[in-house]
DNA sequence: GTGCAGATCCCCT
DNA sequence: GGGGATCTGCACG
């Protein structure tokens, strides 16, 4: 797993840095696993965007708590989406959403949780992940570092990040706080 | 290939 | 009571 100092920088940072990296999630004897290809930094009080801008809430409080959790939340009344609380230590609350991962390990457990059998667009999208991971509000605040039944460990080199506007947002749009890579060049 | 409507729950004001 | 860090299917052409 990634230790826990690797999230204790500033969010932008953790949210580049964590690209290439691997997510495993086990379920009964089954693994899957993927290699992180997109994120999108939320921050604190400078990021109206970020879930964490107001005061702390019962929904946003893992965000302000210990790096290296899992924040998930439930949006659009049918989604989840999977972010991973890392802020430097003199901000408040921040944390990385996960937005795309490559598909590694167990895809055809993957495959079966999504529904469908085609390759891609299987993990390309924060929702579609966390459906084919099966990750949940059960998941809400659990220790990334450990070895459990869900972390991040480390993962393959990157060349190139892409830099871009955050998806799905209508304030902050003039941060480029989202990041990609692409694997196939890579 | 593009664009829009519908699904449908939880949290915050 | 309103809107949201989204995805999918269907309509159109």
């Amino acid at each position: 797993m990634l230790p826990r100092d690797f999230y204790n920088k500033d969010t932008v940072t953790v949210a580049r840095n964590i690209l290439g990296k691997r997510i495993v999630r086990k379920i009964k004897g089954s693994v899957m696993a993927g290699i992180i290809t997109e994120t999108e930094a939320y921050r604190h009080s400078d990021d109206p965007a970020s879930h964490a801008f107001g005061k702390q809430t019962d929904r946003n409080k893992v965000m302000f708590g210990e790096v290296g959790h899992a924040y998930v939340y439930f949006t659009y009344g049918m989604h989840y989406c999977f972010n991973v609380v890392a802020r430097h230590s003199n901000i408040k609350a921040g944390a990385v959403l996960i937005r795309a991962i490559e598909p590694e390990k167990g895809i055809k457990k993957i495959q079966k949780n999504r529904g469908i059998t085609n390759t891609k667009n299987l993990t390309n999208g924060p929702a579609k992940l966390t459906q084919a991971l099966g990750i949940t509000k059960e998941h809400y605040g659990v220790d990334l570092t450990q070895d459990s039944n869900l972390y991040i460990e480390d993962g393959i080199k990157i060349k190139k990040i892409y830099d871009s506007p955050r998806v799905g947002i209508k304030k902050a749009t003039d941060k480029l706080w989202n990041f990609k890579i692409n694997i196939e060049k890579n």
